[in-house]
RNA sequence: GCCCUCGUAGCUCAGUUGGAUAGAGCAACGGCCUUCUAAGCCGUAGGUCAGGCGUUCGAAUCGCCUCGAGGGUACCA
């Protein structure tokens, strides 16, 4: 049990024994930022005081009074009615040799029974991805580590609108470029899709086929399933190269088979009625501002009911809750889906979007305008090979989701201090170096001969590490492990600078400060990985 | 108009669910390498937490108003 659970128990056994049951969730146990604060403090006897009908440092007296002291050095009252512990050393120490057992399960929830379906970047396979998928991808793939290291069962979900315009369009613009390439004339209209790899892909079936689709009335149904099938592959090396899987595709034409979609319009008849030819679902009847149509007066479909049809569908299979990761643009959304899935009597928190803000370019101190029509965009591969992928998936998770987020090339590009991935795969290397040179000195994890201040710095903030997890997957946010990870960096850098760990002539004092190099190595793995950056031996 | 997100040091941002003297990184200034990686460490300076009113033992955090930025408010996806 970690020492904040450990101190919480005292503390609700300390309220108990003056007749007052609390929540142990209700209490707060914070990590002291002043030394003379002792090592954690709690402001229960503030919170709760009136429940005790005392003042507060008169309840905090009383609390002091029961509670159970062992592993404590001493406990103090201060300021208006914080209590203060001073947790005996061993108490903190201990960890190092849990985590040095545990290796990289340290930190790992408790299993939640819990399945959770995170859908995220689900770009129509039209095309390169671009910035904002980018962001998207590494919020969503860092979320969902997140969310398995915390105890969740998680599954990845990539979503293909294969039944749109998109697809269409797609499969006219190939048709064009096809045909452009046997010398017939032809124009390519404002919504269809102009970049150069639809002219590979034409290209491509000129090669495999010859002219065979010239004047085929099949043509366009394998233009559309070709060109899907290259895009998608392009953009999957592209995930793989940031390090993004995902274990399930959906395609919206599967999920519309037998019928789905009008199954769902019938199941919902009770909550919609017409407006003209349309049918508009009332939405506000749930959480929604403004009753939604569904079905428009020339019979097709908006967009939003074959996307009722997919969340029942993810929820049939079994998921608990369901995630989707989607730009701020998305905002209006939120609520109409939310009242769809109640309809099918689902609770409202059965789904969570999580918004991500836009990102701007700077470059040379000017922002760089984006367009995909002037064709000035910023693809993620290219992102990639400028910066790398360690920086750019650092970068889009450090600042919070729901944050805009302004990405300076030239400070990202820059293989320097001023750059925080740098600061923090560094004390990594210098930790790894250390070790290996030390390979034939044994741990002592005991930890007992640790007393520097530095040392014990360090230690605290490996000891805080599973609660950062569950904070992070609480408030599915990716940021707080980049937090956490430039605190971690900067402990271990003082640690190295302040403490001398390998020492010839006090093998002793060497094989605790090895052991305790070797945690904080094994930790900074693990939080480096939950956001998908790789730690490196060298530097 | 209405709704959402946001406004914290020169810049980019944290701020542990209302707590003690508001913190990091970068930029600036001053120190620290005969020994494990100086991509580092230690220190100095830098603030009307956009502004105002309120709630209470206590507010960057909660409520209301004003100002400012971005997004939404489609029978587009």
């Amino acid at each position: 049990m970690s020492v904040e659970l450990i101190l919480k128990e005292k503390i609700k056994k300390a309220f108990a024994k003056l007749g007052i049951e609390i929540d142990s969730e209700a209490i707060v146990i914070e990590c002291s930022k002043d030394k003379s604060h002792g090592d954690y403090a709690t402001n229960a006897a503030l919170k709760f005081s009136s429940l005790l009908k005392k003042n507060p440092r008169e309840s905090a007296s009383l609390i002091v009074e029961q509670i159970e002291t062992s592993g404590l050095d001493k406990i103090e009252i201060a300021g208006p009615g914080f209590i203060n512990f001073f947790v005996k050393k061993d108490s903190l120490v201990s960890v190092i040799s849990k985590i040095i057992n545990d290796g990289i399960a340290y930190g790992n929830g408790e299993n939640k029974n819990n399945r959770i379906n995170v859908e995220f970047v689900s770009a129509n396979p039209t095309g390169d991805l671009h910035l904002g998928h980018a962001r998207n991808a590494a919020i969503g793939d860092s979320l969902a580590r997140i969310l398995k290291k915390a105890g969740n069962d998680v599954t990845r979900e990539y979503y293909l609108n294969d039944a749109g315009n998109q697809i269409d369009n797609l499969a006219l613009s190939i048709e064009a470029r096809y045909q452009e390439l046997f010398g017939r004339d032809v124009t390519i209209g404002d919504n269809m899709y102009h970049g150069a790899d639809i002219i590979e892909i034409a290209k491509h079936i000129k090669k495999l086929h010859g002219d065979k689709f010239l004047d085929n009335k099949n043509a366009l149904k394998f233009f559309k399933t070709f060109g899907m099938d290259e895009e998608l592959k392009k953009i999957n090396k592209d995930l793989e190269l940031f390090r993004v899987k995902f274990d399930v595709y959906s395609y919206e034409t599967k999920v519309r088979a037998n019928d789905a979609v009008l199954k769902e319009i019938d199941f919902l008849k009770n909550h919609t009625y017409k407006d003209g030819d349309a049918i508009v679902l009332r939405t506000t009847d749930f959480v929604d501002d403004k009753d939604r149509v569904i079905v428009k007066s020339n019979g097709e479909y908006t967009y939003f009911l074959p996307d009722i049809v997919y969340h029942v569908n993810k929820l049939s299979r079994g998921f608990d809750s369901l995630i989707d990761v989607l730009g701020a643009d998305h905002h209006g959304y939120i609520n109409r889906m939310k009242s769809a899935l109640m309809m099918h009597g689902y609770k409202e928190d059965v789904l969570d979007i999580e918004l991500i803000q836009m990102v701007r370019i700077f470059q040379n101190g000017e922002e760089v305008k984006l367009s995909k029509r002037t064709g000035n965009t910023i693809t993620l591969r290219e992102l990639c090979e400028e910066v790398g992928v360690d920086a750019v998936r650092y970068f889009f998770v450090a600042r919070s989701a729901s944050a805009h987020l302004d990405f300076n090339i030239d400070l990202a590009r820059e293989q320097s201090n001023s750059n925080p991935v740098y600061y923090a795969q560094y004390a990594y290397a210098r930790l790894t170096s250390v070790l290996e040179q030390a390979k034939d000195i044994p741990l002592d994890q005991s930890g007992s001969l640790l007393k520097e201040s530095a040392e014990m710095d360090l230690v605290k903030v490996l000891v805080d590490y599973p609660n950062v997890i569950q904070d992070a997957a609480n408030k599915k946010e990716p940021a707080i492990i980049t937090n956490y990870i430039q605190k971690l960096a900067t402990s271990v850098h003082s640690f190295y600078t302040a403490c001398r760990i390998i020492d010839k002539d006090n093998i002793t004092l060497t094989s605790n400060r090895l052991a305790l190099s070797e945690a904080a190595r094994i930790v900074m793995n693990n939080a480096l990985d939950l956001i998908g950056v790789n730690a490196p031996n060298k530097m």
